[in-house]
DNA sequence: GTGATTCTACGGGTTGGCCAGTAGTTGTCA
DNA sequence: TGACAACTACTGGCCAACCCGTAGAATCAC
C-alpha cells in the first residue's frame, strides 16, 4: 500500500482532479495555467501519463481526447504527505511543527477557534473523524 | 534573502551540527550513520561542501582535518520548511494541515494538551512568542 | 475528400540531488 | 626521513523530476 506519493508538480494536476472530479488534459493545462507560470500542454500531458504509471491517475476516451480522474483519494494522500513531512523535519513532533507553523504569519481568531475546535474534538477518545467510514468498496485505492 | 532551503539529506546534517554546535566531517558521519543506512565518508564531505556553496554551513581548519558549523538557525530554517510546506501542499490552510496530521497517529494527552497551551498563548494578541526579539545583529542570517 | 485543427505518443535535453571512488595532501610516529 | 593513516579535492555516474518539440493519428469543417 500507500503508493509513490506525488511530487510538487503532480500534486498541483491532482488538485485540478480533485476539484473537478475529472478533466481534459487541456483543461488541467488551462487551470494550472491560471496560477502562476505557463507550461506546454504537451508538458502537462507527459506529467499525466506518469502519473498513470504510477497509479495516481486514470483515463479514458472521450471523442479524441483523453479524460483524466484521479485514482488516489485527496484525504489519504495529503495525510501521508502531512506525516511523511512530519516524519522527516520535525521528527513526529506535532508541537515542533505547530510552533513553526504559527509563529510564520499571522492566525486570524477564525482560524483559531478552528483549531481549538479540532483540538477538544481529538480530545474526545475514539469515535471521531466522521469520515472513511462508508466507503472502501475494493482494493483499488493506494 | 531567504536561502535555499536544505534538500533531506542536507537537513540531516543540519540536524547534528545543530545539536553538536559543531563538528568535524567525521562526526557528522558517524552520527548521520547511527541512525538508518550507511553513508560513505566522502559522501557526508561532499554533502557538507555542497551546503558551504549554499551558504548553510561553514568551517575551519583544525590540524588536518575541517570543523563544520552551521550558518543558519534551526528556528529560521525549520519555520521556513514548515511554512513552504503549508503553502505548496495546503495552500496555507493551517486548518487543513492540522487536520490530517491529527488524523494519522495516537496523539498524547500531553501533546493535546502542550498544543492547546500554544493556541491560547497564540490568541493574546501581540507580545507573543518570547524568541526573536533580542537577535538581529546582521544580515547575515538567511 | 481535403485541409486545418487538436489531440496523443515518443523521445530528448536539462537540472539537481545523491552517492562514492580516486588521487593528492597533510599530519603523525617510529 | 620514510611509511602510514586520515583527511580533502575533484570528478563522474546515476536517477528522478521537469519541460518541451516533433511526428503522427484522430477529428472536424467545408
Amino acid at each position: 500500500m500507500t503508493l509513490t506519493p506525488p511530487t510538487e508538480r503532480e500534486l498541483e494536476a491532482l488538485k485540478v482532479l480533485w476539484q473537478r472530479g475529472e478533466a481534459t488534459v487541456r483543461e488541467v493545462c488551462d487551470q494550472m495555467n491560471d496560477d502562476d507560470e505557463q507550461l506546454a500542454y504537451t508538458t502537462v500531458l507527459s506529467l499525466l501519463q506518469v502519473m498513470e504509471q504510477k497509479g495516481l491517475v486514470a483515463h479514458r476516451r472521450q471523442g479524441k481526447a483523453y479524460v483524466y480522474l484521479p485514482r488516489v483519494e485527496r484525504e489519504k494522500t495529503l495525510r501521508g504527505l502531512a506525516t511523511g513531512f512530519l516524519e522527516r523535519v520535525f521528527d513526529g513532533s506535532l508541537d515542533e511543527y505547530l510552533v513553526h507553523a504559527l509563529g510564520t504569519r499571522k492566525v486570524s481568531k477564525a482560524e483559531l477557534a478552528q483549531l481549538e475546535s479540532m483540538l477538544s474534538k481529538a480530545k474526545s477518545p475514539s469515535k471521531k473523524l466522521p469520515s472513511r467510514t462508508a466507503r472502501r468498496k475494493k482494493g483499488e485505492q493506494q
